[in-house]
Order: C-alpha cells, then sequence, then structure tokens
DNA sequence: TAGATTGTTAATCGATTAACAATC
DNA sequence: TAGATTGTTAATCGATTAACAATC
C-alpha cells in the first residue's frame, strides 16, 4: 500500500490494464452490467487472483461477491488511474516512416496523448509538417520543452543519435521518453525510459524459430 | 541446461541480447579485440553477474579471467544464438502506415527478418505494392503461407480484425506472431505470440506522469 | 604475487499462484 | 441453503543479485 491508499502497482500490472479496458469496453457496448474477474481472466489467458488483484489496485468501489464489479466504473477507474482522462503532450524526435505511424496512429489520442511538435535535424526539403504536426529544427528541442511544459518526448530517430536527442530532452526538463531506438539511454534516475526495441522482440521470435526448426 | 548443453534462456534474457550485440559492434568497429563482463554491464546499466550468466548462456568458448571474452566471438556466438544468419520469411497484415514503417526498416534485414508478402482485405486503388512487396488479398493468406513455408505472421491491422487473421495465419501453419495489435490473440499451445502493445506502454508512461505530476 | 575477472552455488527479492474464510 | 465470487494471507516459483573459490 502506499499513500493514497492503493496498492503499489507493478509494471507488469499496468501493461495488462489495457487488455482489460479493450475487453471492458466490449462490455460496455453490449450493455453488460458486471463482470467477474474470472470471467475476464478467462477471456484473456490470465490467472484469476492476478486480474482480482489489479483491479483491487485501481477500484474505488469493492467489487461484490457473486456478481462481481459493474463494468462502467471499473472501467472509469482503471482509465482514470492510468492517466488517460489527463492530456500528456509529447514532442516526438524523427520524422520518418515509424513517426509517421505513431503520429497517424488516433488511438493513442483517446489514450490522452497529444503530440504538439515533431523534430527533425535537417527539416529541409520544404516540408514543414508531418500529418498536421509542426516540423521544427532539432536544435530547439530543450527550449520548446521548456517553454511549452512538455513532459513526454518521443525518440524515432537512429540507434547512432538517440542518446544525444535523450540529452536534448533531459535538458528541457522532460519527464518521461518512450524510445523506439534500438539503443540503452542513460538517463538521470528520475526520468522514466520506456523502450520499445523491436530488435528485442525479434530476437525473441528468432530464437524461438531456430529452437523449434531444430 | 537443456539437451543442448546450453543453460535454459529466459525471455528476459534474449530480449537483452540485442544490447550486448549493439555494444559489441561498436567494439568491433573500433577494434577493441576482448571485452569483460562487468565493462559491458556498466555501460548498458546492468548487474556484472547477469551479463556474465547471458554470455555463458550463448558462448561455446569460456571466457578468460583477468581478460574477458574475444570481441568477435561473442559476437558471432550471439547473432548465431538467436538465430540472426537464418532468413527467416515472414508476411505481414495491414498496409497501413505501421506496416510501411516496419517493411521500410532495412535494419530487421540485418537481424534475419524477410518479408515476402503483404495483405490486405481490400488491397483495392491500384496499389499493387508497399516498398517493393506485393499486396495481395486476405484471403489468400492462409494457401500461400502454407505453400511457402512461412513461419512469422507479423500482424498490424486494427484491433478489430487482429483475431480473424491471426486464427489465418495459424490455419496457414505459422509458428510465430508479431503482434501489433492491442488485443489479446487466442492461439493454440504451440505458437508463439510475441505482443508489441503500444497501448500498454502508454499506460506505465501515462500512470508514471500522473503520479509525478501529483 | 596481487588484482581483475571468471563461473557457480546460495541468498534474496518480487511476482504469480494457491488456499481459504467472508459475503452476497 | 448452496454456490459463485470476493479480498487477503501464505506458498510457490522464477529471476536477479550476492558471495566465493578458481584462474590467468
Amino acid at each position: 500500500m502506499c499513500e493514497c491508499n492503493h496498492p503499489v502497482v507493478t509494471v507488469q500490472a499496468l501493461q495488462r490494464m489495457p487488455y482489460y479496458i479493450q475487453q471492458l469496453r466490449i462490455l460496455k457496448e453490449k450493455k453488460v452490467e458486471t463482470v467477474s474477474a474470472p470471467k475476464i481472466a478467462e477471456l484473456l489467458n490470465l490467472n484469476e487472483v492476478q486480474v482480482r488483484k489489479d483491479f483491487a489496485a485501481v477500484c474505488r468501489e469493492k467489487g461484490k461477491p457473486k456478481t462481481g464489479f459493474l463494468v462502467t466504473e471499473l472501467l472509469n477507474n482503471m482509465e482514470e488511474f492510468l492517466g488517460y482522462h489527463n492530456v500528456n503532450e509529447a514532442v516526438i524526435i524523427g520524422t520518418g516512416s515509424l513517426a509517421r505511424a505513431i503520429i497517424a496512429d488516433d488511438s493513442f489520442q483517446n489514450f490522452g496523448l497529444k503530440i504538439v511538435a515533431a523534430f527533425d535535424t535537417s527539416p529541409n526539403q520544404g516540408d514543414t509538417e508531418v500529418c498536421g504536426v509542426k516540423i521544427l529544427s532539432s536544435d530547439k528541442i530543450s527550449n520548446l520543452c521548456r517553454r511549452m511544459q512538455i513532459h513526454i518526448g518521443i525518440i524515432t530517430v537512429p540507434a547512432g543519435q538517440a542518446q544525444i536527442v535523450c540529452d536534448q530532452l533531459v535538458a528541457g526538463g522532460i519527464l518521461a521518453i518512450w524510445n523506439f531506438a534500438s539503443v540503452h539511454l542513460s538517463v538521470p534516475e528520475h526520468i522514466l525510459v520506456q523502450n520499445e526495441n523491436l530488435t528485442a522482440s525479434l530476437a525473441v521470435l528468432s530464437n524461438y524459430l531456430k529452437k523449434t526448426l531444430q
């Protein structure tokens, strides 16, 4: 338990939340009013105790024996807990195809993410925006982040430039980094780095196939 | 230890491997001949025993006390272990901006991934290929996978269609799925699903900011 | 030799799962 | 009441880390 009287929530639990939310939204759409932990556990192939604990971590009202949890309430509590109802302004560094894909993905907006600027080392060739987001020169990163009080930086640049732009983001007072570059980033302790290393996933896949195919 | 006399390697260890590989490539380029586990651990902010165990899991030759490991040999052993030297043919389902980004990302080719076909429910509008990869109709998924003995399916379709195309891939005899859709997929036990759920990462970021900003 | 590093065994830590009384 | 489900405490499991003898 922490001081806010919620149990401590692990990263693993946080990462399961969007799966719960997705199921809850489906149930809500179907006008289903209540749902039990074992039911959700079955749908997602998880342990029911784990689901119950995860629910307990975010829920203001307790579940009722025999019936379970109120779908809408659980959904709201969960979204609230994750901070989806807040709007988190972010900048993205890099304007390649991955950056475009992230900017274009409107599902992130449903989760409170708002990309307000894109940066590129050479914002040349007359390209002034990507999908409605202005492209600025990389040397303005720190300044803009500080001035606009941006808290999230999304890194999509090649591996070799990632640490450099990371340092610029940190200098700009960013608090969290979503790192799509396949490198380890060194940051001060208070800064959260969420790595999205696709080569790491590929390693798991590749090794599995090697083993499976002898 | 498994029968092939390598220690059992966890998913976590596999996911650290690309970070080691990256550092080893840098060292190799700098013509550095040997490297120790504590050195790599420091660079990547990891525990040195963990690094040593990971190295032991993939290394054919043992490291030498005082000097450490031979850079080139360790690098080769690691790439070999992950199966990077094999070519893994894959198909991708969906032709949106994320699919384009994945197809265009040539770094995956360095890791043995070769995308041979893209599928779309409505391969219309005269678009017949993305970045040199042919676009085919989704109803051909199972057939093509089976005929070409494809082992990897990459799912980039919207959440609502993910399970459907997943089933088609499974029917086509696929062994591993790289899932970019933000949903849980139900598959037979022997099939590996590697989830790349960006909304799960966003949940971690979002919750961290909520806590940090009170 | 002294010191750095190795590999391995034992201890710790933390997440998941099982067991169970309480409740509707 | 019986049965499903809840929340919680205890047990298990597995990954990480510490301790230490062996080696160059």
